[in-house]
RNA sequence: GGCGACGUAGCAAAGUGGUAAUGCAGCGGUCUGCAAAACCGCCAUUCGCGGGUUCGAUUCCCGCCGUCGCCUCCA
C-alpha cells in the first residue's frame, strides 16, 4: 500500500508518487520574520518535519526547501516602528527562529533560501511573465496580469467573477484589473530597493516563493505545503506565476496544516494570539517551561489538517503523557530473554510497527502512529514486570525509539517532571511549613526555608503570611 | 454574503457503512510501612441538531445551528 495524502487542489485523498521515483521535492512556506516566533509557527514547521521524516523512513530522498521572506511590508513597518534597519531586523528574527527549530527538534531543511538572497532570479522571473504577456509594468510597479490565466483560482475554488464583484476597496487606477497582484514593488523613499529594468524597488509578496522554489527544486515540484491561511491569495498567486512562466503543472499535491488557536480553559471560547490580549505564546517561552517534546506531542496528537487547540492545562496534559512514553524506556529488572512474556513483547513491537506504518501511509494520521507507540509502552511495561530483559527487551525499547524518531520525539529521560511550574509545590510546602510553626516544631520548619534557599527559593515571614521568590 | 474546514467521553483526539483507538484526569484492585511509578479492571448504548438513503449511519446525502480560516493593493 502505498502512502496516501490529502491534495487541497483536488481536494481528495490521493496515492502518492513522485515526479522521479525515491526523490521528494517539497517547498514549504517559511515565515517573514518581523516579530517573535510563537507557537503556531512552530506547529507549521514541525508538521512538515514529520512528514518529511517519515518519507524517509520509507527510503525517499528529500529535497526541502523553506524560505524567509525576509523583505516585505510587514518588516518594514515593524522595522521603523523600532527605528531600525528592516534588513538587518529580519535577519536577526530569521536566525532566532532558526535556532528555535532547532531547539525543537526540527531537522534542517535542504537550504533556507531568503527574498533578499533571491533577487535576480526573481527579476528574471518578472521579465519572463512580461515577454509572455502575463505581466505588465505600471509607474515603477510590474502586476500580474490575472485575466490571461484561464484557470486562476483552482486552487482556492474562487472564480474571478466571484472575486471581482466582491471587490471593496479603492481600486488602484494603474491596476488593469482589481484582481492583478503586485510582482515587483517601486520604492518609496527609505525603503530597501533593488535595481531593476523598471526601477528601483523590490519583489512583491507570492512571487520570491515560486521563484525560489524554481531555483531550488525546478519547474514541477511534488509537494508544496504551509498553513491553509495560505491557500488564498498566496499559493494561487503562486500556482499562476509558476505555471504561467513554465506552462507547466507546478505542484503535484499541495498540502494545508490548520491554525492553531488558543482555547481559554475558563470560558472555553476560541481566542486569537494577539499582542493587546497579551496572549501571545512564543516558541522561547514555550521552551522555557517544557521539553520540546511536550509540544511535539501537541501537534502529533491531532490531525495536521484540523485546528490544534492550544492552553497552559493541555500543555500539562502532554507534559504528563511525555511522563508515560518515557516509562517505556526505564531499564529492565529481569534477564529473561525467552519465554511467553518475551514472545509476547516481540510481538507487540511487530504489531506497533505496523499500525505506526498504517496510520502513517493515511496522510500522515500522526494521532494513530501514537497510539501505536503508546501500546507499545505498555506492552514494554508489562514484559518488565514479568521479568523480561536482556536482548529481548532492548530490541522492543530500540523499536520504541526508533518509532518516536521518525516522529521526531527525542524522549530524552531527563525530560521527566523537568519544568512543572513549581508554585503550587512551593505554596504547598509553606502550608506544610505553617503547619509546623503552629505546632512550634521550628527546627523541621526551619529545615524546610533553608533546604529551599538551597534550591535558589527564598520564603520570607510576614505579619500577612509566608511570601516566596526565586 | 462567497469559498473552504471542523463539531466524537470531564479534557485532548483517532476512526469506520455493521455498532466507538489512544493519552490525560477520575474510580476499583495488585504491589508498597504509607505513597509514587508500574500492572489489571472500570469509565461515550453513543459520535452538534433535524430529516433522508440503507437490512443497518457516528461514518453517505440534504437542511439547520455553532466554531475557525480565507475573501487581492491599502489598513
Amino acid at each position: 500500500m502505498s502512502i496516501q495524502i490529502y491534495n487541497s487542489l483536488t481536494r481528495r485523498l490521493e496515492p502518492f508518487e513522485t515526479l522521479e521515483p525515491g526523490v521528494v521535492r517539497m517547498y514549504v512556506c517559511g515565515v517573514t520574520p518581523y516579530d517573535d516566533a510563537h507557537i503556531g509557527h512552530a506547529m507549521s514547521a514541525i508538521v512538515f518535519d514529520v512528514i518529511r521524516r517519515y518519507l524517509e523512513y520509507r527510503g525517499y530522498t528529500v529535497h526541502h526547501v523553506v524560505n524567509f521572506t525576509d523583505v516585505d511590508d510587514k518588516v518594514i513597518a515593524r522595522a521603523e516602528q523600532l527605528g531600525r534597519d528592516p534588513l538587518q531586523l529580519s535577519g536577526e528574527l530569521a536566525d532566532e527562529f532558526l535556532a528555535q527549530l532547532r531547539a525543537l527538534n526540527v531537522q534542517p531543511a535542504t537550504v533556507y533560501p531568503r527574498v533578499t538572497q533571491t533577487i535576480p532570479e526573481i527579476r528574471e522571473f518578472i521579465q519572463g511573465l512580461i515577454d509572455r504577456e502575463y505581466a505588465y509594468v505600471a509607474g515603477g510597479d510590474v502586476y500580474f496580469r490575472v485575466a490571461r490565466d484561464a484557470d486562476y483560482g483552482k486552487l482556492s475554488g474562487r472564480s474571478l467573477d466571484e472575486m471581482l464583484s466582491g471587490t471593496r476597496f479603492e481600486v488602484d487606477p494603474r491596476k488593469e484589473s482589481p484582481a492583478d497582484f503586485a510582482l515587483w514593488k517601486a520604492a518609496k523613499p527609505g525603503e530597501p530597493a533593488w535595481p531593476s529594468p523598471w526601477g528601483p524597488g523590490r519583489p512583491g509578496w507570492h512571487i520570491e516563493c515560486s521563484a525560489m522554489s524554481i531555483k531550488h527544486l525546478g519547474e514541477q515540484i511534488d509537494i508544496h505545503g504551509g498553513g491553509n491561511d495560505l491557500v488564498f491569495p498566496h499559493h494561487e498567486n503562486e500556482i499562476a506565476q509558476s505555471e504561467s512562466l513554465t506552462g507547466k503543472p507546478f505542484t503535484r499535491y499541495w498540502v494545508h496544516n490548520g491554525m492553531l488557536q488558543l482555547v481559554n480553559p475558563a470560558t472555553r471560547q476560541v481566542e486569537k494570539m494577539s499582542k493587546s490580549l497579551g496572549n501571545v505564546v512564543t516558541i522561547a517561552s514555550f521552551l522555557e517551561q517544557y521539553d520540546p517534546d511536550v509540544f511535539r506531542l501537541i501537534v502529533l496528537g491531532s490531525s495536521y489538517r484540523s485546528p490544534l487547540t492550544y492552553n497552559a492545562e493541555i500543555a500539562a496534559d502532554h507534559a504528563r503523557k511525555l511522563d508515560r512514553l518515557l516509562t517505556g524506556l526505564l531499564p529492565a529488572v529481569g534477564s529473561s530473554e525467552q519465554g511467553p512474556a518475551a514472545e509476547a513483547l516481540a510481538q507487540a513491537a511487530a504489531q506497533a510497527r505496523q499500525r505506526f506504518g498504517e496510520a502513517m501511509d493515511n496522510d500522515f494520521n500522526t494521532a494513530g502512529a501514537l497510539a501505536a507507540l503508546f501500546d507499545l509502552v505498555r506492552a514494554l511495561n508489562s514484559a518488565r514486570d514479568a521479568g523480561v530483559g536482556g536482548a529481548s527487551f532492548a530490541a522492543a525499547q530500540g523499536t520504541l525509539r526508533e518509532l518516536a524518531a521518525v516522529l521526531g520525539l527525542r524522549l530524552d529521560p531527563a525530560a521527566r517532571a523537568r519544568g512543572q511550574e513549581i508554585e503550587p509545590l512551593v505554596e504547598l510546602l509553606i502550608e506544610v511549613r505553617a503547619e509546623l510553626r503552629q505546632a512550634r516544631q521550628f527546627a523541621l520548619a526551619d529545615m524546610v526555608r533553608d533546604r529551599l534557599a538551597g534550591l535558589g527559593i527564598t520564603l520570607e515571614d510576614g505579619p500577612q503570611g509566608t511570601r516566596w521568590k526565586r
